[in-house]
DNA sequence: CGGCTCCTTGAGGTTAATCAATCCTGGTGG
DNA sequence: CCACCAGGATTGATTAACCTCAAGGAGCCG
């Protein structure tokens, strides 16, 4: 447990004794996939680190429409802002069958008096989330094309790791079926599957492994796109 | 200055040595109407706190679009995401000749080592713009009508200083241009003008005083409209 | 009385959601 | 091994929301 808390940005940098008092109030939970951790408006009582699997955190709306916010990667935290506030600004569920780490509000605030650099740390994951919600805005203000362009693009930085020939086309892979992308992107499937076509037929990607492998041809055109 | 200072929310509750300090290294600035303040990408120098006037934060696209995120009132601070960043994630630009102080962020970020209580603030300013960008992306999920249907509700919230009876008609004042009201709710004023018209034929408002002032006559109707 | 700027109104076009099939693909059981 | 099934993905047709462009008002200040 004590190496799930050391992994992750919001509990990174912490000495040992710390890290032992976290694990002393950090209650493991196991949930299996597509089930409700909270739901907006829920009285704000806890937040969660994600040790294994899959989260996503979306809002919902009255005719059932959801728009999702953020998919939570392993390391992550979410629902951090019940320590500011009475209740959750948005849902959260899991994606897979997953391991979080849930930790009380109160019990957390009062290690925060008694850790500074938790506070900091706070500071830092706060400030990482407000880039994210920003994004969120700019990009909710753009039109499907560019959103799509724009999330290729994070995908291809994130996954640098394999050495590719700088230039040569790069080929990433969607982290999800393309139901979640479309949601991600606050959009419906026919709408992602139609502009993934429209994308193919610019020769600005193609398409391979039934789906779930994009191959950017066009880098430039592909920023060209996400600029608007 | 020292009262401009302890009037904020970032400096309430300060001491009397720490608002010296602070006032120490706050550049008072005179900014006169519709001027920049600083733009989206700019490298991070500095944020601010407005003192006299009023400010708006937006996005500004290549088309020359923009939206508004938040108008700025007295006593708040803006550009804060500075201290956390390198680059503004948003623009700047005075609505009125208003009264500015301008913190480096330099100098800001070691004082804030030197203050303890300085950063607990500091969550508390970051907590609530997290809300307020929350909100943002939630409305720009919802059509126009909701927009402006929240808007109102949320203008009729502020303004409950004037005694009125329960229940009975409220009147509230737009606090800008229609034409502001429309890049804050990420519309225009033609689709704006015309989504009063649909609220006025409803009978759920009724607009006097040159179309500045909104009566609401049927709440249940506006909180229906503004849930979708 | 111009000449502003803002607001409103009208007509037309664009984007993207919705509704409705159809097509795959992987998994299952015969 | 293969027919079948279920879910996701695609495609087509239609509709709705909203933006754009263009043309009037209406108030305001010189």
């Amino acid at each position: 447990m004590i190496d799930d808390l050391r992994g992750s940005a919001l509990f990174g940098g912490l000495d040992e004794e710390s890290l032992g008092r976290l694990a002393g109030i950090a209650r493991p939970v196991r949930v299996e996939a597509e089930t409700s951790v909270f739901s907006q408006h829920d009285p704000a009582a806890a937040f969660y680190l994600l040790a294994a699997g899959a989260v996503k955190v979306f809002k919902l709306f009255r005719d059932g429409r959801t728009a999702t916010l953020r998919h939570v990667r392993p390391g992550e935290t979410f629902g951090e802002s019940v320590l500011f506030h009475d209740a959750y600004p948005s849902s959260a569920e899991t994606m897979e069958d997953s391991l979080l780490y849930r930790f009380d509000t109160r019990e957390f605030r009062a290690l925060l008096l008694a850790e500074p650099r938790l506070g900091v740390n706070l500071l830092g994951a706060m400030a990482r989330l407000m880039l994210l919600l920003n994004n969120r805005v700019e990009e909710l203000l753009l039109p499907v094309p560019a959103r799509l362009a724009r999330y290729l693009l994070s995908l291809a930085d994130e996954q640098l790791d394999a050495p590719v020939a700088p230039g040569a086309p790069r080929v990433v892979k969607l982290p999800t079926a393309k139901k979640e992308l479309a949601a991600r992107l606050g959009t419906v499937p026919e709408t992602l599957s139609r502009t993934f076509d429209r994308f193919k037929r610019a020769k600005v990607i193609r398409m391979s492994g039934g789906g779930e492998l994009i191959e950017v041809l066009d880098f430039p055109a592909l920023r060209r796109l996400a600029q608007e």
